[in-house]
DNA sequence: AAATCATTTCGTATTTTTGCGAAATATAAA
DNA sequence: TTTATATTTCGCAAAAATACGAAATGATTT
């Protein structure tokens, strides 16, 4: 008897991936850091962004739990960057999901004329 | 003055389309019509993960709002597949975002050697 | 030692997500 | 028309996410 199937480690990995990027604020702070190529605090990330400075950093809590981004402490500041093993691991992960679409061909159900059966 | 800044158009979307893919379910989801390249029904599904029928068909639902997936009736079944146009768009939209830390240099905080203020 | 600065944690409230089983819907088969 | 099949929606409950301001933390400057 088929007992209750899992979900694999790969969907897990991945949910837990897009997990953490599935906020505006999360995505910009991730955005801010590949695009520095280098760190930046809390402080100069809170100008761009319409939420509270305590927020924020509940945000990067959360990148850092998920493995996204690393603190560096150097006072006063905390300066946070990418965590680049980790995240070079996303990508790959990231990647081989979306590759697997390809190559996309027309035995797709979705026929050319559109159907009204649609939902 | 700066006034309250918005989160980006494409902050905002990448976030949709990472939070609709941000469950194991989801993904799976994702990944089997992407795997099979056609549709899917619901109960083609269901053996596969360990949810029940009704919560199934929420996270199809989901999937279906955020625009990655759509339903063909075909009595008595609903079949599932990619909403084509929009998956290419997420793809690029993703691709965009991974691309942005390429290439990688090494004008990183993240210093050779780990540092004890690392957190 | 007191004041200052950058940031996080705490306490709390609200909203959203996730989940299930039961009931509803819609179609096909008998 | 009754029965069976496939799937969704409903009603509810539990858990998680989001948000804010106030208070706490830890280091530096005065």
């Amino acid at each position: 008897m088929a007992s209750k199937p899992k979900f694999t480690q790969y969907q897990s990995d991945l949910a837990r991936i897009t997990k953490a990027l599935s906020h505006p604020a999360r995505v910009y702070i991730i955005e801010k850091l590949l695009m520095l190529k280098g760190c930046c605090t809390s402080g100069e990330m809170i100008g761009d962004i319409p939420i509270a400075r305590s927020t924020l950093s509940r945000h990067l809590k959360e990148l850092k739990m998920a493995g996204l981004i690393q603190g560096e402490i150097e006072p006063p500041h905390i300066k946070y960057c990418i965590n680049k093993a980790n995240w070079i691991e996303a990508e790959k992960l990231l990647n081989k999901f979306l590759s697997q679409g390809h190559s996309y061909p027309e035995q797709n159900c979705q026929t050319e004329k559109p159907k009204k059966n649609t939902i």
